[in-house]
DNA sequence: AATTATACCTGTGTAAACGCAGGTTTTTTT
DNA sequence: AAAAAAACCTGCGTTTACACAGGTATAATT
């Protein structure tokens, strides 16, 4: 039995789903939206589209680079290994977000990992590829630079974030930034995450999330049954970390 | 008396320098390497050039964004103001860089501030010709999204130091960075900083900068004479960060 | 349903970083 | 050269965050 027939099979009972880009319903991504002058290139014929079940490993930090992947579906985290193996949690992203910042260009080793959070989907570009793409279409280069731009702005507000705020002011911050992304589901976050995950991301430990948390709890701030918490009133929260700031980001 | 006459009448005394792309020997410079593809744009004509005297900030945090700088010659320092108005130095920037990340697309305030630390001269686009420019030459645009990936590798790498070095070792590692950057000059580092300025860059206060400043000075590992710092053994230094570092980053 | 594993929580001592206060030295200005 | 300002330094009490240790609840596995 072949491959092809394998999939054939099973086409009656499982859902078969269309990768190309063309039939692509992620408005967010910038491939899908420059779309219409990368038609002529290889570019989007050679992609690969691939499945990732939740906990798993994607981007191992320090493997050789091939290229990069656009987030289809699902919810990754990205992180770098630190001090004494410490966790680094350097972002979370969502559909339409672009993982493995140096997968063009002369790096040759990933300085990241990445672990989907939920099952996921994943489109794949060669290195090559991809440099080829940015040179044909200079539309899409800029928006990947507009997206670097961006994302090295959000970057350098969280240096600013994590030496000058408490823990507790970095934990509430860490509950705004998943609400701002993830948004809310039946009165809580849209993205189940441990408190170890929290303090990899706001730079503390477990044992302080789980404090700030109690006493945010105590204060009416939030709710919170294990792994699912909820923002009584995003104002509130924000209001104690906007207090002392002048320019808000993104 | 015409401002040129006045110009041409100071040529026999002070030398004159040419400010135009295509006689400018900044070989580290994005524009000056891809000005063959970009000669027949209005956008190198339209560039300004400016002098800039030390101390003198020329970008304000918050004010509305019209285009960035280049760098041609000098040192600047890149921050924010952060939390109860504390400083938080972004960057040092020198010759070639670019200053002013959102000055194009859709931002519409600085989210930085920009002073120069040297005497200063600086190239200014505006957002438009920018704009056009990328636009136009996919290579420009590639080599800026280059320029942004790297920079953001830089910055994360950075909320990782700050989350988890000692003050201490973040000391020592802003003391490493600047002498990456500017290098040495009879023994000291190229670039004078104030103990103040090492703080807001190693997210610390300048009382902790004094301290282990003072204390590497009888370790010998360091000599100072006011501004003047002196690293005396680069590698000894750079062992103690690199000990628990897996992923060395630039 | 019992067992194991994982995640969550809390108390307590310790160490690191900070804030302030007051002083000295160096640099800049007049 | 004197005065003023800025930068540098040190000691000490206080706060914050941390590490460790031991416990409970919850989820996963058999």
């Amino acid at each position: 039995m072949t491959l092809n027939s394998n999939i054939a099979g099973k086409k009656s009972r499982k859902k078969v789903i269309d990768f190309s880009c063309v039939s692509c319903s992620n408005t967010k991504c910038l491939i899908k939206n420059n779309l219409n002058t990368l038609t002529n290139s290889v570019f989007v014929e050679n992609k690969k589209t691939l499945k990732c079940k939740k906990g798993q490993q994607f981007i191992i930090e320090g493997a050789p680079v091939n290229g990069l992947f656009f987030i289809l579906k699902g919810a990754v985290k990205v992180f770098r290994t630190g001090i004494n193996g410490r966790e680094q949690i350097v972002r979370f992203a969502k559909d339409g977000e672009i993982i493995g910042h140096r997968g063009f260009g002369t790096e040759e080793y990933y300085s990241i990992g990445a672990i989907a959070l939920q099952d996921a989907v994943l489109c794949y570009f060669s290195k090559d590829d991809l440099q080829k793409g940015l040179l044909e279409n200079p539309k899409f280069g800029y928006d990947m630079m507009l997206f670097y731009a961006n994302e090295l702005n959000r970057s350098e507000s969280k240096v600013k974030s994590i030496s000058q705020m408490t823990v507790r002011e970095r934990v509430i911050d860490t509950l705004l930034y998943i609400h701002r992304k993830f948004g809310e589901l039946n009165d809580f976050l849209n993205l189940p995450l441990s408190r170890k995950e929290y303090a990899d991301y706001a730079g503390t430990r477990e044992e302080q999330v789980i404090r700030v948390f109690s006493t945010l709890k105590k204060e009416g701030l939030i709710t919170a049954k294990g792994k699912k918490i909820g923002i009584v009133n995003v104002n509130f929260l924000k209001k104690e970390i906007d207090e002392h700031n002048y320019f808000l980001d993104l």
